[in-house]
Formats: C-alpha cells, sequence, structure tokens
DNA sequence: CAAAATTATGGCAACGATACCAATCCGCGC
DNA sequence: GCGCGGATTGGTATCGTTGCCATAATTTTG
C-alpha cells in the first residue's frame, strides 16, 4: 500500500468519455444544452461524469469559446447599503443566466488602471461600472472589445455607451417638488461630489422644479464620497452659518442621514426646522429615529435589465447601445412629514399634478 | 476600402513575439517576474506588447499552471454593511496579491449547491465561507482539490478545516462583563439562526460572564437571519411580554438597532430602561440617534490574514489547517452609557480585571 | 424499398499560454 | 585559446475543452 502513488487526479472530459465508452467530444455535447446529442448518451454520460465527480473545466472551455461567463463590476461606494444590494440582485440575475460576477475594488488609493489591466486578462464579457472612472479604461476595454456598462451613473463623454440608472432628473424634480408641497419654501441640495453625474442631473431637476416656482437660488453643497462620516462633517460646515435652507435634497440616504444629524447637533428640529429627503431607501432610512424620506430605485427591475443587457452582449448580439432610465418612487416618511398626516404614503414620481419632466427619452 | 474585412484581432504572444523579434516562450517570461529574462530583451518584449496592446490570456495561463489566480467568495448577508466591509477589504488585499473574487451569492432561495457547481468549474484556488453551507459542498470542494475558509462562521463538523474569525465567545463574554458593570442586571441575549456557530458561540461567552456573577437563567430569543427587518418583527415580540430583560446583547448591530427601536415603540427608554450592545461597528452605531456600544472587529487584520491564506492556499503549501480567532474591541457609545460619563471610551475586550477568557486556544 | 434528409458521433486541430528540455550565449579562469 | 558553469533563449508538447468536418446512424420521404 505504501506505493500507492496513486494522484487523484481531477477528472477530465477524456477520464469521463473512457468510462461511458463514448468520444470526449460526446461528453462535451453532454454538457453543452443546445448540442445534438441522443438522450440515451447523454444520461450514460452524465452518470460516468456523476461517477468520477467531473466537471467541465470553465478555462479551457472559456479559451476554447472565447467566452469567460465572466463580468466584471468595479466597486467604489463600498460603505452604501445601496451598492451591496445592488450586488446581490446582480449576482441573482447573473447566476440564473450562467454568468458571474468578479468585484474590483476601486476606492480610493487603487489604480483603476492597474485593476482593471488585471481582470482583463480574464477576458471578461462586460465590465460594470458603477464608479467614475478614467476615460482611458473605456478605451482599452473597447481595445479589448469589452462592453462597459455603466450603472448608477452616466458617461457622457462617451456616445452610445449602454447604462442602466435612476431617471436622476426626474429624481431630482420630484424631491424639489415634494419639498414645495409640503411648504419648504427654501430648500437647498446636498450632493457628492461636484461632477459625477449622479449628482449633476439630480441638481439639475432639483434646479428646475425650484425655478418652475420661481426659486432662482438655492444653497448648495458637495460632501465629496457619499459616506456618513464625510457628509457628516460636511453637513456640520453647511449648517454652521445663518440664513439657512429650511429642508435638504441629499444625493442619497447616507448623506440624508449624516444632514439629519447634523441639524439635530445644531438644535434644529427635524421636520419642523429642516426637512430632509434622500435617495436609495436603504434600511436605515426605515428605522424609527431617523424615518428618512426617500426615492426607492427599482433595484429589481434594473438587475434584471442588467443581467439582460450582458446576456444579450455575451451572445455576441450587438444591441444598440443605450441609457436605460428607471423612474424612482417617493416613499414619504417622518423626515419631511410636517403636517399630521397618518399612515405611510407613497406615491409614484408621476403622481402629483405634473408629471416629473426628463431631458432624457 | 470596402473589403477591408481586417478584424482587429485580440493580440496575443505570438504577435508580441514577431513583432519584438524573440520567442513566444521569451514574451510569456516577460510577464512572469520571477523568471530568467535579461533585461534588454524584456524591455523590447514590453515595448512591443504595448504598442499591440497585448495581454496575457488569463484563461490560457490558468489552463496550463492549473492555477486560476480565482477566489470564490460565498455571501449571503448582503444587507449587512459589515460584509460589505469585507468584502472591499478583502478585494483590496487579494488584488494586492493579483487575486480575484467572485462573489457568489447563496441568500435565501438561491440552491448553494449549484451555485458552487459552477464556481467550481473555473478551478477557483479557495472558496471563502461566509454563510452557512451544507456539508456536502465542503466534501465538493475537497474532492476538486478546493480549500474552503471560513469567515466568521466556524464549521465544527470539519476537523481542521481553515476559518478566520472573532473570538466569538470572547465578545459574548465581554459584551456581558460590560453591561454587568454598568449595572444591569437581568441581561438578555439576541440571536440569529440559533445554531449557527456565531449565535452560538457568541451566547455561550455570554452565558459564562453571567453565570459567574450568579446569572443562571437569561431571556434569549432568536430573530433568523440578522436584518433589520426581521429583527424588528422578532424584538417587537420579544418586548411584548412582561418580565422584561433590562439590557441585551445583539448578535450584530443591525439586529442591535431593530432591538432599540422596538424597546423605543413600547415606551422603554435607551439606556435607561433597556441597555444595548451589538457587534460589527457599522456607520450606523455611530449616528447621532442611534449612538449603539458595539464590539468592533478588526477587520483589516482579518482580511491580510485572510489573503495571506489564500496566497499561501494558491503558491501550493500546504500550511497547517487552523481557525484563527481575532479579538474584538468593545466600543462604549450611548445605548449602554447610564452614567454621566462624558466623551467616548473605548477598551480592549481585555482592559477590564478579568481578561475575557476563551476556551480555544 | 431506395434515396434523401436529418441527426448523432468520432477524429482532429486549435484556443493561448507555460513547462520542460535542449541549445546557445556569455564571462571567466587556466 | 579552450573549456566550463550559469544565465538566456528557442522549440515543442501540453493543459482541457470545443469547433469543424466527415462519417455513421436514423428517420423521413418519394
Amino acid at each position: 500500500m505504501a506505493g500507492r502513488r496513486e494522484r487523484s487526479r481531477i477528472p477530465n472530459a477524456q477520464d469521463v468519455a473512457k468510462l461511458a465508452g463514448v468520444s470526449p467530444s460526446t461528453v462535451s455535447r453532454a454538457f453543452v444544452d443546445a448540442a445534438s446529442i441522443s438522450a440515451h448518451k447523454k444520461a450514460r454520460v452524465l452518470e460516468a461524469a456523476g461517477k468520477l465527480g467531473y466537471r467541465p473545466n470553465a478555462m479551457a472551455r472559456s479559451l476554447r469559446t472565447r467566452k469567460s461567463r465572466l463580468v466584471g463590476i468595479l466597486l467604489e461606494e463600498f460603505t452604501n447599503p445601496f451598492f451591496l444590494r445592488t450586488l446581490e440582485l446582480l449576482t441573482r440575475e447573473l447566476q440564473k443566466a450562467g454568468l458571474h460576477a468578479i468585484v474590483v475594488n476601486a476606492s480610493h488609493d487603487i489604480s483603476v488602471e492597474e485593476a482593471i489591466d488585471l481582470i482583463i486578462q480574464f477576458r471578461i464579457n462586460a465590465l460594470i461600472v458603477s464608479s467614475d472612472m478614467p476615460l482611458n479604461v473605456e478605451f482599452e476595454c473597447s481595445k479589448m472589445d469589452i462592453p462597459v456598462v455603466s450603472f448608477a451613473r452616466t458617461e457622457r463623454r462617451i456616445p452610445n455607451s449602454t447604462g442602466i440608472c435612476l431617471d436622476d432628473y426626474s429624481a431630482g424634480y420630484a424631491a424639489a417638488r415634494h419639498l414645495l408641497e409640503k411648504g419648504y419654501r427654501r430648500p437647498g441640495f446636498v450632493g457628492g461630489f461636484p461632477d459625477v453625474s449622479v449628482t449633476v442631473d439630480r441638481c439639475a431637476g432639483f434646479r428646475e422644479r425650484l425655478a418652475e416656482s420661481g426659486i432662482r437660488q438655492f444653497a448648495t453643497t458637495f460632501v465629496g464620497d457619499n459616506t456618513y462620516d464625510t457628509g457628516l462633517a460636511a453637513c456640520r460646515e453647511f449648517l454652521a452659518g445663518s440664513d439657512l435652507p429650511d429642508s435638504l435634497f441629499c444625493v442619497n440616504d447616507q448623506v440624508a442621514v449624516a444632514a439629519i444629524d447634523a441639524g439635530l447637533e445644531r438644535g434644529l428640529s427635524v421636520p419642523g426646522d429642516i426637512g430632509v429627503i434622500g435617495v436609495d431607501d436603504i434600511w436605515v432610512t426605515r428605522t424609527r429615529s431617523y424615518s428618512v424620506t426617500t426615492i426607492t430605485q427599482p433595484l429589481e427591475a434594473m438587475s434584471e435589465a442588467m443581467a439582460a443587457v450582458l446576456a444579450d452582449h455575451n451572445s455576441g448580439s450587438a444591441r444598440s447601445r443605450q441609457t436605460l432610465r428607471f423612474e424612482g418612487r417617493l416613499v414619504e416618511r417622518d423626515s419631511t412629514r410636517r403636517e399630521a398626516a397618518a399612515g405611510g404614503c407613497e406615491s409614484a414620481l408621476a403622481d402629483s399634478a405634473a408629471p416629473a419632466p426628463s431631458p432624457y427619452q
């Protein structure tokens, strides 16, 4: 027994073929859905495969088919529950389609170029980008025939880029309308980085609705990365001055919570002295102590759309590139609930008198 | 020009070799750090590669070397910011080591077996498991020579499994000690699923410390998945009865926030009527309205250790399998701050009189 | 029932890189 | 100048699968 060096190799198609008494080609066909193979042989192959514990080697398959079934997802805001939820839904959809997500960390000090360079080597079928990115990365990807799909962000510098996002303009418009309806007269805006599409577009819609009511000036600040901690620091400063806004539209819920805390610190009551509305509907906005009015993104639909786009790209069909914008839904909670309205009230963005317009279509 | 069907192929090592006037072998060597190649040729190869936009094909490389440089990470609790933070730190460390993480969604209705089956095909170098998992998955992986590394969870059914986690017993012990020090006399415990190691171990340490003070009985409930929403429902029920505990140790921060909300709903003051302590130190615990006392996990150290273990497995060296347990740190905040102690107070779990014992070593 | 159409199977090459071995190059001591 | 050891380099086989083509088996059709 001592000489039994029989290293239990990982079985390959050849091994299965031998056991099942067929050719390797046939083994391969047993594992491809569309392949032409008799039910009889297929059963025999699968039985043999099961006996040996055989699993096709995805590396070899990808090499041959030039389809990796891998999708890269570039993430930056790891502290934002919204992106976790996105990741959950997205991976779920991808798995249904037999695809897999490689997470690439692009936060802070990490060089995006280097990171991309590495996963490009895996010949990913597509790259999902949910953070701002140097333009040359798009260029690199296009050279390698890797479609870039923007998520929760628009890439204006590239004409026909594919994208999935909230209709940010419309969301900003709805936020302003809501605040005005609630009787707030001096709304302010709290954005993230000032040059990011999410901030820019939400602000534009917000501005538009205010302008329609004759409000041409409103306080604005940009907190940088959209985390609670930096948001809090920025909001403290923002609310330190005099001539304060009476309400704030925050670019996301984490910042909204930070704004509330900064307000409370300064002795302002919410929603009395200051109303706050965010975006995303993360779980914290549902807590008793915050109860933040927010705009929900239809993440399920967005994830499905994203997976569809990716599966599409995977199968090689060159669908026309475009940005799909999804309508959000405003959920009113305590942070803007001034009147003694009882019970929760949810309304589609378009429920009110005028539908929120969108400059895109 | 019409006939210019010159499909711009993705360049391969052969193309680079031709341009640089060397053999494909030499091109390969230029991209492997340890390879023996003259500085002169290496420069020439890299220049040619740059000119063509060449990137080694990781699929081909993996096929040949039998090292995929891919790591699977099985995630379940996508709503928990703690796991996002983990993912961030882990991917960061992995990227440093040239590894990449494939996220596998194992939540709820998804079949873990199927999901694992799919990524096993990528010949992942290791599988990180942060959720409970059917035993046969471990078995499948072992058949494919894929080491399984547990994160934030212990696998008792497997003797020498590798694992990285908080010293849960010690954390529970410290939580109990803290509550007792604060003068609470009827602490209760809120766990997740009753058979998960995190819940079991934290509860055991908690029980031990209480027993040392002569408290043999304490209220306990299990909320199931550790989310805010289910936690809130369970805590409402838990706090509906009479003979309430005067403090709660919650298995994580989301549940702790839920417990606070359930308490507030019932008219209990925090920390007066009921003290609450959680685990993880997610950002919400730092908000003004919650300010939850919690036990921080040393995630940076844990991620580094994890990456080290994985890189180790990747290089093939068979290090002894063991579970590394990290000490948490208790951060006192308002949710247990009864006395008028001013300012934040952080203490290592061992700061108090007696160090928190651990049954592992 | 023969011929045609269809479906199933096997054989071989190829995907793109690296492992391995043999050949070459270089510097150096004798 | 010659031989020798170490560092580089090139050539070839191979990793495990699938695409493609040719052939064999089967069914459909005239």
